[in-house]
DNA sequence: AAACATATGTATCGATCGGTATAAATATGC
DNA sequence: GCATATTTATACCGATCGATACATATGTTT
């Protein structure tokens, strides 16, 4: 059997990546119903809000996942042993930095710029994905430089985690750079400077 | 003549310096009046509040103030001439993240968290001098490395845009990280990698 | 002492916060 | 047609937002 009852007089699925670029903009806390309900189908009322998402904290939560699912795949490569661990990093490196100075929705990470999103500490709980995923993130640039090393492509003495962490602290600035308006052309030269990191590590020079 | 009237029950300076506190962990925005009240000097009524400071903006203002003149003074060897220009950088990346990771105060640069402070458009005027000392940080490190360059240090074809922007990025990014708590050690291990990027586009090696 | 200046406590302002109760509107299943 | 299921619109909830009126307390100046 199809849906019963009056149908629903917006689309669910861009309602949420509407409020996902809501939250992604101004975060968790400072982004209002009224906000919302505004901006999701041309203006809903707010039992129809609640109706489809339960709670603006459900909401957040459903944006997150799409944000997750989505624009936050650019640093997949990191987790792909099919990919050499430095063409892992710039690859991604270059794909973040080229996400998150696009047109068409919020300048930054979703991800990194959640940080700031629900600083009350009775809200932190919301954001415990988006810390996951900096975790996971900073792990993974970790993981490539280990590779680097157990592939014998760089020196046996290389800090795994001192220079997984510039590459991931470099990437979490970038959110804030962009939203600054750094030029995307700007990040890419820096990117190739930064790789520079790697190769000054590596047994074949 | 001294002051008339009844005397202040609490300490200006020490008021504005736990604003200061509280607008750091949680941005402009997400800091209300009532917490700011509560905390204050102990706790201090509206009035008192308003007669004292103004209004929360005027306060977020003077707490802004107050941290640039004090803590985000690591950056100041950027701008010393008497400073060799690579020891000025890493100086800069190691006394900030020093004092990022610090404890008695939240984790992180205000300036850098400031970026998501005041999100809503209507407030971002708030935020500008806080974006001021952002670019003023950022033009710091590329001028570092043009000083590099003009001595002779660093090849002629180093672009200070890009080694400058580096720098600066991850320093951003150790504010992220900070909150996320990744520890001093770990980023001064990684702040001796980033400093191969002096060295990789050095004339003496 | 009186006059004046400033800070404080209580009580409150209109606006907005996240969230709901109620009932009318619109679909499907029988 | 009629019952059922779901969304809609209107109106409203108590709590909190940033900010203020008013009277009282506490100091200096004269």
């Amino acid at each position: 059997m199809a849906q019963m009852g009056r149908p629903r007089a917006f689309d669910r699925q861009q309602a949420i990546e509407q409020a996902m670029h809501l939250f992604w903009e101004q975060g968790y806390e400072t982004t209002s119903l009224s906000q919302l309900k505004t901006q999701i189908g041309g203006g809903i009322s707010a039992p129809s809000f609640y109706a489809a998402f339960g709670s603006k904290e459900a909401l957040f939560k459903e944006a997150v996942q799409c944000y997750l699912e989505s624009y936050a795949r650019v640093t997949d490569a990191l987790w792909d042993d099919e990919i050499a661990p430095r063409e892992a990093v710039e690859l991604t490196l270059r794909r973040s930095t080229k996400m998150q100075c696009e047109s068409g929705h919020p300048k930054g990470c979703m991800v990194a710029l959640g940080t700031m999103s629900a600083p009350k500490h009775e809200h932190a709980h919301v954001t415990k994905p988006l810390a996951v995923s900096r975790a996971r993130t900073h792990a993974g640039f970790v993981r490539c430089v280990e590779r680097g090393i157990a592939m014998g492509e760089l020196a046996e003495g290389t800090d795994a985690q001192a220079m997984g962490t510039a590459f991931s602290s470099f990437l979490l600035g970038v959110s804030i750079s962009a939203r600054d308006g750094v030029k995307i052309s700007v990040f890419n030269t820096s990117i190739t400077e930064l790789m520079k990191l790697w190769d000054a590590a590596s047994n074949e020079r």
